[in-house]
DNA sequence: CGTCGAATTGACCCCTGTCAACCAGGGTGG
DNA sequence: CCACCCTGGTTGACAGGGGTCAATTCGACG
């Protein structure tokens, strides 16, 4: 957990990949303006490498940055006092996992790197200063907070009510989904840095019933073997998980936008 | 499900009764202009009547309007693809169970009438012009998204790591906050129109194993009977569950405010 | 080649689900 | 006033999915 070198040319580059990375997912569900998207390309942020296994938040901590993904996946995760953890959602790049923290800076749960992640740590200043100018810029963040909502009733769902097989395969199609993995020919495959013991913590089992459902999965063609997802059957493994990915809101519907356009300060 | 006569002096009182119920909540965690606070028990509100165990918004709808609790229990509730359904969430008098909806107006669940109940209906327009006019409703808007948010992830963790009693104790620690319930003399009572089979379906358990967990907890002195609530030692079953107020967001550690006050338009 | 974390496999059993019957209370209609 | 039903609560018997414990293998890396 450590920050880069600061003003090195690489350093820049990350920085503005990583803007945009996150920029490309507001701009997904929310409709920005011309200079609100550029408010957004223009955010302060400090590139930072986080090691794998190491708790960057704590649950209770009150933060004054929040991080956005680069690369890596990052877990918000709650300690339960019989001493099991339960992961609560997976974080990939694009994503920001602590938003809401601008408005709600006490933590209620810890954030995770399940693999070495990197990192921008954006200030609360810098992101209420954007909110506070540009009303449409904290619409696209509100929304963005309803999204992780949504996808958390989903995760409810599935350790409440879904057998071991159907709750993995649930896991992974989201998972494809977030990631923009393209179906080819009824086939997925995508890269997620996640051991099964994560899969199991956020699944709600334990590893040890993960490691044979995920044998069992591989009869339906589901492989997960070096931290690398295949799907055979894009389709069955769809019907096995009952997976609709509505809950992404990523089929643009006409989006909504209270904001005025046009005249923002 | 029905809309009460228009104009009555009833309907008045019912309508400011409500909406000040949801500027409680609100200000409970957020900071409100003396104008920003009249502008939300000015919000238009028709009252409506909700009968026990009807779906009022499906998934998938998209929807026009929100619904503020008067009185009753709503829960958010998915069906799974094996005919069971989870509960995602019960919602109380004051809160608004899709407020979210005002800026992502698809259903991604669905809402329903555990008793019967109460709601006034706030046009998503309405609530859309007070959040562009003063970006400090919008901003608490956001926040109780937020606090939401928190509240999922928490039901993540117990349906998918505590066992069956502590998972009802949970539940039921959770609602006597939400509630307000006071504790007096490490006893607590309050009322939750709710069936056993409705905590079943909160709590990803069978109806017939909560009978059966109720009943090895009155051993503790939780006792569910009649749709009331009586907890004879409060910090035991706190013990029990594993019970952190914290993610309710209800101690007020200096609240953050990120539009400016005073001079709202 | 040794080490350490992760994956894998086996044996055992307990928590929870399933199925089914039965009871209690309240509303409804004769 | 009682027969009827319907919903919700209660109880029993049984089985199965998933947990627990422990040993073994695999693979990456120094």
């Amino acid at each position: 957990m450590l920050p880069l070198a600061k003003g090195t040319r690489a350093m820049q580059t990350q920085r503005e990949a990583g803007l945009q990375l996150f920029l490309d997912r507001l701009t997904r569900r929310s409709v920005l303006s011309r200079r609100e998207r550029e408010a957004i390309l223009a955010l302060p942020a400090q590139p930072w490498v986080l090691s794998a296994n190491s708790d960057f938040v704590r649950q209770g901590d009150r933060v004054e940055h929040t991080s956005l993904i680069v690369s890596g996946v990052i877990a918000r995760s709650e300690q339960v006092s019989n001493g099991s953890r339960q992961i609560t959602n997976f974080y990939v790049r694009g994503d920001m996992p602590d938003l809401h923290s601008v408005v709600q800076p006490t933590a209620s749960s810890a954030l995770e790197a399940v693999s070495g992640a990197a990192v921008l740590r954006v200030p609360h200043s810098a992101l209420r200063a954007a909110a506070a100018t540009y009303p449409g810029i904290a619409e696209a963040f509100w929304r963005d907070c309803v999204v992780d909502l949504m996808v958390h009733a989903q995760w409810v769902v599935n350790v409440g009510r879904r057998n071991a097989q159907s709750r993995i395969a649930h896991l992974l199609c989201e998972m494809a989904c977030r990631y923009g993995a393209r179906v080819v020919d009824g086939k997925v495959t995508y890269h997620l840095p996640v051991s099964q013991a994560h899969l199991a913590e956020a699944t709600g089992l334990t590893a040890v019933h993960v490691n044979r459902s995920l044998s069992a999965l591989r009869k339906s063609g589901l492989f997960f073997q070096g931290r690398t997802v295949r799907i055979e059957d894009w389709d069955e493994l769809v019907r096995l998980a009952g997976f609709d990915p509505a809950y992404l809101q990523e089929s643009s519907v006409e989006p909504v936008r209270i904001a005025a356009l046009g005249q923002a300060a």
